[in-house]
DNA sequence: TTTATAATTTAGACAAGGCTAAAAATTTAT
DNA sequence: ATAAATTTTTAGCCTTGTCTAAATTATAAA
């Protein structure tokens, strides 16, 4: 029996150990969960006592086998959410987070599976991130993003790494969206702006924005 | 701001009061939510704070205007949800409820438009309960036990007093089902039993049953 | 109408999850 | 290598929702 607030933490402590499962630190937990570094302890301790994590005191966090398969499940549910509240009830990509985050502890494996069956089995959500299979295993993307794209190399929009509504509404207004071909032009080394072709329209991408956009070459 | 034990009590509380708003005992209240009185007041307390009841000491409850359209939100939810597991993800009758029981917590005034859009503004649930529209208003039905209907009369079956799953199971099992016709053939006075005529085929009805299946007479 | 019984409320305690302030351990800088 | 700064943990308290036991109020019976 996991609590609510458990998976939270789980899935937190897996975003923050990217793909090598390195420890992750009190208060990198702390921040990602918006709360204080004595609660992020306390939870740390009970997920310890569930075997979900591995702890040393003063030395951080790493999911053990159990906690990254909870994690996966959890991520799991809210991509699959999101590829529902996107495909069948017109959601727009910057409006499903927090529904989805609500969605994602339903409890019921029937439900899940017959949720991924009835979208017809994805592999990717609405914003290009994979989804892990019924086993906790994630598709591997190789993916890059804008800003390390070569001078006048073409390359695919496949995801961000910002989510937040104002970068997704952005996109949104310059007909950026998953699929779309971006050529970049040119680089500028002052300021790492970047002038692209989008639907053979020329425009400025800053920085701000290239660090945020997840490409692949082709 | 309203907690999900907040709207579970409203619900048991909005099921308590009949059509009538009569007020509902703080036993009531405890049984039904299989918790004990002395935590019924405490929430009871809570609610009345918040306007959800109107509470006098040792008099019961009952709930306000405010009240009742939250529990009314709530149960319009849970039945949207199950209307939704039965007519796209392959679940029957007497699957639904527990995932329902979940689902109808999830707060997005847009996900339950949509959702009910995406089903097509469904007047019934799986069990053949009213849904509430957006306002809060219910459809009455005028429906009455099976154990009530004249002797050669004929009905349609319309809903179920009890829907665990054992009487689910019991309905699919001898084939009746919303919509089903049922000619009463005649009732045995000593045992209160019924001989019925479904689907052509002549069967016998015990009192529970009878007692707990909702008909419309035709 | 008094007494006995049943229903309800109050008081005090507990677990989960969170917070603040202070202590302890680790890391960084001199 | 030590002192200073940072990170992490501990201790103690708070809130929500629950419980048990005891006290209070209402209701039914004699």
């Amino acid at each position: 029996m996991v609590t609510l607030s458990e998976e939270n933490y789980l899935k937190a402590i897996f975003h923050l150990s990217n793909q090598d499962n390195q420890a992750v630190s009190t208060n990198a937990i702390a921040r990602k969960m918006e709360t204080k570094a004595s609660s992020a302890t306390d939870m740390i301790k009970k997920l310890s006592e569930k075997d979900f994590v591995a702890y040393q005191k003063y030395r951080g966090v790493k999911l053990t086998n159990n906690g990254r398969l909870a994690a996966a499940a959890v991520i799991r549910k809210h991509r699959l959410w999101e590829v529902f509240l996107v495909d069948k009830l017109h959601f727009s990509w910057d409006e499903v987070h927090d529904v989805a985050e609500q969605l994602e502890h339903i409890k019921s494996e029937k439900l899940t599976q017959e949720l991924d069956s009835f979208l017809d089995y994805p592999t990717k959500d609405p914003h290009g991130d994979p989804i892990p299979d019924s086993k906790g295993k994630i598709p591997s993307t190789k993916k890059l993003l804008l800003a390390k794209v070569n001078q006048s190399q073409r390359c695919i929009c496949v995801g961000v790494k910002d989510s937040s509504s104002e970068f997704l509404q952005y996109l949104d207004k310059y007909n950026i969206a998953l699929g779309t071909n971006i050529d970049v032009l040119s680089k500028e080394s002052y300021d790492e702006s970047m002038t692209v072709k989008i639907n053979n329209i020329k425009r400025l991408i800053s920085k701000e924005v290239a660090q945020n956009l997840f490409v692949k070459t082709i």
